[in-house]
Parts: C-alpha cells; sequence; structure tokens
DNA sequence: ACGGAAAGTGAAAACGTGTTCATTCTTCAC
DNA sequence: GTGAAGAATGAACACGTTTTCACTTTCCGT
C-alpha cells in the first residue's frame, strides 16, 4: 500500500517515502517541539513527499503543507484511528481492560492501568465516543437551541455554557431556530437524531406537542428563560427542575434610584410579546412601581432587538406623551433607545431622559453607551445550570431541584 | 410495568393512569393540535397523573406539566426510542429495508419506502446517528473551535455556519480554546473523541504537533483565518482547499476615500499580534499606501479587542503623534477608538479625526458608531467554506479547491 | 416467449465500545 | 496452612445501524 509514515522522538523511520524530506520536516518537528512524540502516518506517499517543506521553513508553511496531506489524505486509512484492540494486543492485556482504564470507577491494578494508559497515549487513542454512545446510552452531548447566536445575552450565554460543558466532558450542539422565538417540530426531529442527552432551549414558545416528540427519550429539556421567581409566585414545591431569577431586587434599586431623581413618567421598551423574560420584567416593573406610588409604566411595544427599540422610542416621543425615565427589556434594546434619544430626538442621556436596561452584557459598559443597568449574573446562571443538568442526567429519579438567583443594580452613565 | 400512554388523533388510550386527567390532557392537545398525533408513553403512571393540569389549561402550564414529567421519566425506558426492527416488524418488512428506505439512493419499491417512511413516522423513528456514525465512519458533526464566542465577528459567523450546516444534514460540535488564539493539545484529543467530519478552526497559531494528533484521521481541518490572497502572493495553485480573501479593493476604496479629504496621518490599531487576519490586513494597507505616495502608517498595538484598542488610541495622542485618520483591525476595534476619541480625548469624529474599520459586523450600523468599513461578506463566505467542506468529505481524492472572496468599502458617517 | 440486464431483497458480517457473569487470583485474619 | 472475602480478569453478549454478497424478481427489447 502507498503509505507514508514519519515518526519523531526516538524511532525516526520512513516507509515508502523521500528520506530527505521526512529528515528535512523531522529536524523541524524536532527543533520545534522537542519534547513531543510526533506520529504521522496513513498517506499517500506522493502528497506527502510532494508538500512537505524543505530546507528552512516557517512554522506557517509548516502548516499548511500538513494541512494540505490531512486534506488529501487516502481513503484506505480513514478509519485509521487506533481501537481498543490494538492497545490491548500491544500492552499484553484483554481488550475490557483497556475499557477499564479509561473508567476511573472499574476496578484494575493501578500497575496495568498506568500501562495502558502509556500506551494508549502513544498510540494517540481515545474511546470512540460514537461507540460508547452506542452502548450506554450517553452520547455526552447537550443540544442548545438558539434563534440567533449574534444577540449579545445568547452569545455570551452559549461561551459560558460550553465551557463549563467542555469542563465536564460534555460537548455542545448547536442548532439555530426561527428568528420569532418559535421551535419547530422538524428541527427537534433533526436534533434528536443526534440523541443529545439535555436540551437547553433558549425559546419560549414551545408547543407541547413539539416537546412530545422528544419524550419517548428520558431527556431532560430545559425551556432557557426561566420563571421570574418572585417569592409570591412561588408554589409548595416545584415539579421539575427550574432556575429562578429574583428581577424583584434589582428592579427596587433602579426605581428607587429613578426616584431619587424626581423621575415622574416612566416607560418600558418591551421584549418579545409573550417571552417570559419580558413578561417577568414588565411586571415586576409594575408591580414595584405600585408599590411605590408612581403610575403604571407607559408601555413601548418591541422585541428585543435594536431597531424595534429604535423605533419604538421614536414612537413614544413624536406620536405619544414621552417619558422621564425608560426601561429596556434588555441591554441591546436600550442602546437602540439611547441612541434613538440622542442622535434623533436631540434628547440628552441622562440630564433629559434617563435609561436602565437589563442583562449587563459585556457592551454595557462601553462609553458611548455607558449604561446602567439590572445585572444578572451570566456566570453564575450557568454554573446553576451545568449543575442541574448534570445532577439530573446522574440521578434521574432525584427529587426536582429549584436554584434561585438574584439580581442587582449596576450604575453608570444613563442614570443620574 | 407502572407506565402510561397517551395517544391522540385515532386512538385514545390510557394505561395505569387516571382516566379523567387522561382525556382532559387529550381534549386540550386536540383543541390546540388537532391535526397531530401525539404518543406519549412510558412513564411514571404516578409522576403524570399528578403533575397533568384538570380543566381549563394555559400552554405554559402545559409545557410546564409535561417537562416536569420528562425529567422525572422512568430510568428503565430510557432507550425506550422505536428502533429500526420496530419499524420493520410493523410494516412486515426486513430491517434492512427499513435503512434503505432513509437513505436515498438506496434502490426500494417506491410503494414500500412510502409505507416505511409513513410507519417510522408514527413510531418517532428517526435512525440513530451513533450507530450509523460507528458504521459508516461518519458523524455528521463539524467540529468549531473559537476563542470568544462573544465576540461579534465569530458569533455571527458562527450563526451563519450553523445554518448552512444543518441545511446540509450537518450539526455545529462548539468548542471554546483559549483567548490568546492558540489551541492546545488536549482540547483538540478532547475533540477528536467525537469523531466530527471536519474541523472549522477560528484560531491561528496552531502548532504542527497539535495538528498532527488528528492526522490519524482523513478529516479536513480549516485554519479559519484565510490567507490574505493577494494576487501578489498567489502561487501557482493551491496544496490544499483555502479561502482566499482580496482585502486590496476594499483597503483601496478607502485609502482613496481619505486621501479626497486631504488625509495625511494614517495609524494602523491592530489585531492580534502574529494572526494572519491582522497581519494581511496590515500588509495591504502598507502596500497601498505606499503605492499611493503616502507615508507609512503609524502602529498601534492592540488585540482585536474594544477595551485595548481603546487604550492604544489613549497613547496613541497623548504619548505618541496623533493622527488624522485611524485604521482599526475589526468593528470592534473601531469601536474602542471612537469612543476614547470622543469620550476621553474629546476629539470629534469624523471632524477632527476619521474612522476606518474592517468586517462591517451588524453593530455597525448602530448610530452611535456608524461606522464606515470594510466589508466583508460573512453570508457568502460561510456559504463557500460549506461548500469547500463538503465537496470534500464527498470526494476526498478531489484536487485542491481554492475560493476567493472579494471586499469593499461601505461608506457611513465615521469618514467625511 | 425468451434472454439478459437491472432492480429489489434479506441474511450475515461488520463497526468499537460498555456491561454482565462466572472464574481466577490476591489478600488477610486466624 | 487454611478458608473466605474481595479484587481482578476475560469471554460473551448487547447496542442500532450500514454494507456486502449472493439470490430472486421485475423489466424490456427482440
Amino acid at each position: 500500500m502507498n503509505t507514508f509514515s514519519l515518526s519523531v522522538n526516538g524511532l525516526t523511520r520512513c516507509q515508502n517515502g523521500s528520506a530527505e524530506r521526512c529528515v528535512s520536516a523531522t529536524g523541524y518537528l524536532q527543533r520545534s517541539y522537542d519534547s513531543l512524540a510526533v506520529i504521522v502516518t496513513g498517506f499517500h506517499a506522493s502528497k506527502l513527499d510532494s508538500v512537505l517543506p524543505c530546507g528552512q521553513t516557517n512554522e506557517h508553511d509548516f502548516i499548511d503543507a500538513i494541512a494540505g496531506v490531512a486534506l488529501s489524505q487516502d481513503e484506505t486509512t480513514a478509519r485509521g484511528r487506533a481501537t481498543a484492540e490494538m492497545v490491548a494486543q500491544r500492552a499484553n492485556v484483554s481488550r475490557v481492560a483497556v475499557s477499564r482504564a479509561f473508567n476511573p470507577h472499574a476496578s484494575l491494578k493501578p500497575a496495568k492501568r498506568e500501562l495502558i494508559l502509556r500506551i494508549a497515549q502513544e498510540l494517540n487513542y481515545t474511546p470512540d465516543r460514537a461507540a460508547r454512545a452506542l452502548v450506554s446510552g450517553r452520547s455526552h452531548l447537550v443540544g442548545v437551541i438558539v434563534p440567533d447566536v449574534c444577540s449579545h445575552w445568547e452569545s455570551q450565554e452559549i461561551d459560558a455554557l460550553t465551557t463549563a460543558l467542555q469542563a465536564e466532558g460534555f460537548a455542545t450542539l448547536l442548532f439555530k431556530t426561527r428568528i420569532d422565538y418559535s421551535m419547530d417540530e422538524q428541527l427537534l426531529a433533526y436534533m434528536r437524531g443526534f440523541n443529545p442527552d439535555s436540551v437547553i432551549a433558549f425559546v419560549e414558545n414551545v408547543k407541547p406537542a413539539t416537546l412530545a416528540r422528544f419524550l419517548d427519550r428520558a431527556v431532560p429539556i430545559y425551556v432557557h428563560y426561566p420563571r421570574s421567581g418572585a417569592p409570591e409566585e412561588s408554589q409548595a414545591g416545584p415539579l421539575h427542575d427550574r432556575l429562578n431569577v429574583l428581577h424583584r431586587t434589582g428592579v427596587e434599586q433602579a426605581v428607587s434610584l429613578l426616584q431619587g431623581y424626581g423621575v415622574r413618567r416612566i416607560a418600558y421598551v418591551s421584549g418579545v410579546d409573550k417571552s417570559r423574560a419580558n413578561t417577568a420584567r414588565e411586571h415586576m416593573l409594575r408591580v414595584v412601581m405600585a408599590e411605590r406610588g408612581l403610575a403604571p409604566p407607559i408601555i413601548a411595544a418591541s422585541d428585543f432587538s435594536y431597531d424595534r427599540a429604535y423605533a419604538a422610542t421614536l414612537d413614544l416621543f413624536r406620536v405619544g406623551e414621552g417619558a422621564d425615565a425608560i426601561f429596556a427589556a434588555n441591554d441591546v434594546g436600550a442602546f437602540g433607545v439611547i441612541d434613538a434619544l440622542r442622535h434623533e430626538l436631540n434628547l440628552r442621556v441622562p440630564e433629559d431622559v434617563k435609561v436602565v436596561g437589563f442583562d449587563d452584557i459585556a457592551q454595557s459598559h462601553w462609553k458611548s453607551y455607558n449604561l446602567t443597568t439590572v445585572k444578572f449574573d451570566l456566570e453564575e446562571r450557568v454554573r446553576a445550570l451545568v449543575r442541574l443538568i448534570l445532577r439530573r442526567l446522574n440521578n434521574p429519579d432525584a427529587p426536582a431541584l429549584e436554584e434561585t438567583l438574584n439580581t442587582r443594580l449596576v450604575v453608570r452613565g444613563t442614570v443620574g
């Protein structure tokens, strides 16, 4: 067969390849990464030969060369990965022992385990997750459904989520749904084929029938925008795992601050109409304002986006009666509000109108906005979510769990 | 066994469950989704019974109920998914026929295929991708390595990528690497376990040894920031698949525009030091400026981030000599530049200093920035990338492919 | 009607792992 | 030295597909 093999550190061999090219490449590798064993095997000799840089090379050229080879690799070696059988053979143990070596809970003589792991590393072996999933029923994949990865809040949450899951041996499987926050059946069926162990949906208007299609597997599904979790809403005990957010704390701080400045007319530029995040925020704002003797907020309909918040603000002042202060359902919406006020209505923020957002995304501290906002600790939230998921996966029959997170006001330049 | 089963449309049955609860739920489902078959099966009857809402219910309550059941589902039914065997049995065909029914290229009598697909749908069956991957060697997963999902450019690219891959029957498997744009071996080994069919790395400083660990499988790896692809750099023929971007066009337009305003001192606020995107952009700027008789740009070191671009701009004017116009290596960096100029240095943009970015991300049209920028068509780029990947997967031995994309200047408010 | 090509079919063999179960080896107290 | 308990071991099976390989049926032109 037309193969090429190249090893660095210890044994250096070439088969069916041009010797000097191999040595040149080897030398380069040794110079750059001398403590590392590199094994390259199973290519069209002709291709590797014509591609490997000779003489002095820089790193980029070498990467290009290797990448080029990887791309044109021989089909016959596609399954060339080391298998547990090979490791077992080389270590003079049974294949089962190899499996056990990679499972920390299995009992295996420490010396044996060490030997197996060493040989496995030499052969660049890791257990095949597809096979493992097939027999264990665990794919170690977590499906994440999101309407728009670019939305700041979502992207930051996906980022933290991926980090947390990765640390626990899981991987994030990303799916996009329609932008209107609905999750269609087709997508769910599609995703189901990948066997995720759990699903986190950044959408809300989930149809029962859609969810039902998932129910023939024990897949915990987390509809991601949590209940408002205000004390007055809490019930005897949760029916299922739940993540609550206490909007009250942050909202009270914000309203109190605004009252200190003598604000009278407060408007709310909303999020997507029936979404829980929007409902909870608007509701809490209404409750807190009523408690403090303020008239109900003026509602300007929007959908969490910059553009619609911008337009809603124009309407509020041109068609409507305006306001002294504006709450936006999220920070991105608040950016739209601020830009509309400053650049189209020629109003000053915060002198003429004060603005408060929700979320505290990374962009909120940018100087052009410098937004005062109700912070929703993202890292903490993701940690709690991953904790819920893992606990549920490890113990499917445990009683329902509930985690509660608090909010607080971050005061910046758009108030005061 | 302690099971509950509920069907809507046609046959409506309850087993071991409270009849009226079942009927109530059924009625709700029928009212809401009357054209849909809903099959719920395999739960702890006690749990479903205590959870299902009775009488008038709203959608949210019902979702909560179903979700609660999904979470507390019986362990024994975890593998309760329909299998090809069951479909075959019910359709009176062999299991192989079922497999063929789901493979468009396999030959099967149309009537038979139709029957099988109908029954499969009834049973909510889809082929198990883990099993399929095991035997076919194709996981239909594409690994995406990214240092920071939140970065605007990356998040928009991930979004488009996911959409495109989803349409082709693939899914995006997301991994995070370190923020310094390096890709560590550990991550690659970890990812390898998931058997991605291809890997797209949004990182550049890839070590050969790191890549080599992937080379025992035929996995096309795309290091994502492309070569500058300027004509003077192009070679005889590409050694491997490659995506080129012609920065020249957009940069020429930008420099020409600036010259028209009599700009003399041009600065460049850079990206991550040795990254290709940064290198290519700086290089092209240098070349074009030289061609037009301008002095070389003043370099202000940054790393693509808002905060460092902000700081670099302050340095440029406080320690250095300032500039009439500033190119930023990316749009986010340009936002930092603009904010530093306006809010800390009290300079006007564009009157005192003109600013140009690279990328044209969605935020660039926001009124606070309204950035003039060199557009890099994201959708087009992702389409090209997916095209390359699929062609390579379908035909691993095809000659190397090359796609070239152009750029153009989008003129907004930060120049002129 | 006839032959041959093409299409359709199902039994069996992979794919690479985790798990169970009966067996063997080690350890330790007496 | 003995017995028993516990740890360590490997053979065999299971997981749900796709693929290969003979074999049978259908189709079509003469």
